[in-house]
DNA sequence: TTCCGTGGTTTATTATATGAACCGGCGGTA
DNA sequence: TACCGCCGGTTCATATAATAAACCACGGAA
């Protein structure tokens, strides 16, 4: 792994839960060398990316990632392109409606809406990566990325989430048959134990998937009526959002007929 | 410099007006080697700082930054607590107005406004960092930073922007001994040939000036009254964007009696 | 006092980054 | 057809930069 991962991946520990690091905390995160750590640490500083705390000494991000973002949103509005319509399926179905970004082997969440209609209701935490093997999310992704790339991930680890996780390969590849029939990967309290979702694959230019777009609901609502009924509007969403961030179905997705159909 | 360092700073070629780079510009833009500069690039693919569009091959800023520009607004919303002021202060004076922040020996902007009131306007170029020797952004800040760091500045080398732009070591002590009385810094037709600015430094958190807030008017509109009355309103708004962050002014600084004061 | 637990630094060792030269594809052109 | 220049990308011997064990300094707690 060279250093400039590792440095980034100091990063990748930074959420809502989380939004100050100490250097001991990134040391026992890390599993890495204390003045490895400090290094990397002084580095990400010096160019803005991390900021530190003048007295408790622990760092938080910089400002300069608010700069790129701001550069990035500005020239290639996906996030901006993608809210509407997330929000408008959440509103319409009354669950909640995230979508996500493929960043290498995982997923980025970028966006989500919760119409709170009903007492119990999903949370959902941005700042989180989501893994391949134990989201909707990323089986509708996966079932349609390289072959490479779905080898890669289903030989290495499979972290076990809840005592629902699927961590068995020929068992994932399974789910992924089903997905590639129906273009919509289902699954239940394999990341979140009260959560059962569903996902569509997203396409941005590209025949590999850019992302995806799902629908949880906690699991006492997950009846087979509630979820069918979901299955049309997700489908309607994500066509939506392939369209207008230039897209296309490749032809052995089946969302592919739907698209041409649809245009 | 370290390896991170020259990865990073790849991601600094990016802005409103370059927002997809392939590896020939980003070998001359860069001064390196075109396999250094490859094997950066492809580390920050993986890690999803990059994506890489698939028929031209450029690269452009990926999703990893939008998700953690939402965690750092959300658990440190500096720019949503500094957007209102500067947008009243815009509104206020009617001249374009911007914040920035420290990073490194260079301001990075995070919010501007521009009321367009009049038919010539300063074009704010949000993307682009900020020197300290050339703006009065960076004067603003400069004069109250450790004086190490006055001296690397002032010792390095100091690129001339336009004819009128100070680079004389001697001449930014003066002006910088101007700013130690006042608290503002003037700066005319040094950065862009055809706008003078005024700016305070802000403070958060810590003895060090955490940015600078600005008011930029296009120098045929930039009269000594026109000039002298935006003094107060901007020093206003800089006192209640240092309090809204928490910040005070070190006793150096001609603000902290305001501060104080208006308390 | 001693004992932890912080954050941070030093330095010999070694793993990692580097860059000159190379490959292969593309578009123009003679 | 062949030749050229330019593009993105790759190779591998070399040298540089990253690493980690040990260390320092500080601040509480017992």
């Amino acid at each position: 792994m060279g250093t400039i991962t590792k440095a980034l991946e100091l990063l990748e520990f930074f959420s809502e839960s989380r939004p100050e690091i100490g250097l001991g905390q990134f040391v026992k995160l890390s599993g890495r060398d204390k003045a490895t750590v400090h290094r990397h640490l002084v580095e990400l500083l010096e160019n803005g990316w991390l900021e530190q705390d003048h007295e408790t000494r622990s760092y938080r991000l910089g400002p300069a990632i608010l700069r790129l973002s701001a550069v990035r949103e500005t020239t290639y509005p996906t996030r901006a392109l993608i809210r509407p319509v997330v929000r408008r399926l959440a509103d319409d179905v009354g669950e909640l409606v995230h979508a996500s970004l493929m960043q290498g082997d995982q997923l980025s969440p970028i966006y989500f809406s919760d119409p709170r209609r009903y007492g119990v209701q999903v949370h959902f935490n941005m700042s989180e990566l989501l893994p391949f093997h134990a989201t909707s999310s990323g089986i509708a992704v996966l079932t349609f990325c390289p072959a490479a790339q779905q080898a890669r991930i289903l030989e290495g680890t499979l972290r076990e989430y809840t005592g629902d996780t699927v961590t068995d390969p020929e068992a994932l590849r399974a789910l992924m048959e089903e997905t590639r029939e129906t273009g919509i990967a289902s699954i239940a309290r394999a990341f979140d134990p009260e959560v059962a979702s569903q996902a569509v694959a997203i396409y941005g230019a590209g025949d590999v998937p850019m992302g995806a777009l799902s629908v949880s609901v906690p699991s006492v609502r997950a009846t087979p009526d509630h979820t069918e009924n979901l299955r049309a509007p997700l489908i309607e969403a994500a066509l939506d959002i392939t369209r207008s961030l230039g897209g296309t179905y490749p032809p052995d997705h089946p969302l592919s007929r739907s698209m041409a159909g649809a245009k």
